[in-house]
DNA sequence: AGAGTCACTTGTATTTTGCAATTCACTATT
DNA sequence: AATAGTGAATTGCAAAATACAAGTGACTCT
């Protein structure tokens, strides 16, 4: 993990949004909190990122260390992507966009409760 | 207030993501709820948006009914943005990036006890 | 050897954002 | 009346991010 320290300013909300203020971040970090961790998982996802994104997007989260590369098996090698703590630090703000979305736009799904109340 | 329907997917988090996933929403929302109203006064902020951004933002962000232009004086015709409840809505997920980012970004600034803790 | 799978990478088009300069509607001053 | 000033944008163009389609590399399995 780099740290930067360009930030636009010290403010934390400017400097979160740095971090995962794009449109695929928080969908991965939803998919990891589902139990999702590998790069053909992610695609399956009804937003439908592509490969290219989904392999920065992956790599971006593993330098700010919101993520984590991990091996899970040696005969292919292939590695899966598993939240660290910091990235689980964001569950809340998941569970606050899932209701203030649930709220005004009724047609959306409701999370499973294993979702909204994970610690 | 037009209601888009194209949604990547329904879920409440791509869904939120859509209204204001991108880097200026939420900073705009930041200062509204510190109490700036006007371009001007949006454009002081020291992330220092630019004034094309800003004016196609805050049409969007009063297309999707989270902010709300209003006149504020006649003589010559002067319009202010204020929040909706929709907008005041979004709170709890400033706060939350607020409390991640402090925790997570040291030097990032403290927010007054006042903005954390608004209804 | 050949086909298959998973995880990418590459090339190019489209969209979004950023920067600088200019315009518009109006007021205040000369 | 002409000029300058102010707040709120709009316009033109450059740069960056995202999207789409195709291809590659490392390995396994038949």
């Amino acid at each position: 993990m780099t740290t930067d320290t360009n930030w636009r300013s010290p403010c934390p909300i400017s400097t979160s949004l740095e971090i995962f203020g794009d449109k695929w971040t928080l969908i991965l970090l939803r998919d990891m909190f589902n139990g999702k961790t590998k790069y053909g998982e992610f695609l399956q996802s009804p937003e439908r990122i592509t490969t290219n994104i989904l392999a920065t997007r992956l790599a971006t989260m593993t330098r700010h260390g919101i993520a984590q590369k991990q091996l899970y098996q040696s005969n292919p090698k292939r590695y899966e992507y598993i939240l660290t703590d910091k990235g689980k630090g964001l569950h809340p703000i998941l569970v606050s966009m899932c209701h203030w979305g649930n709220e005004h736009y009724p047609d959306t799904w409701i999370a499973p409760a294993h979702f909204m109340e994970k610690v």
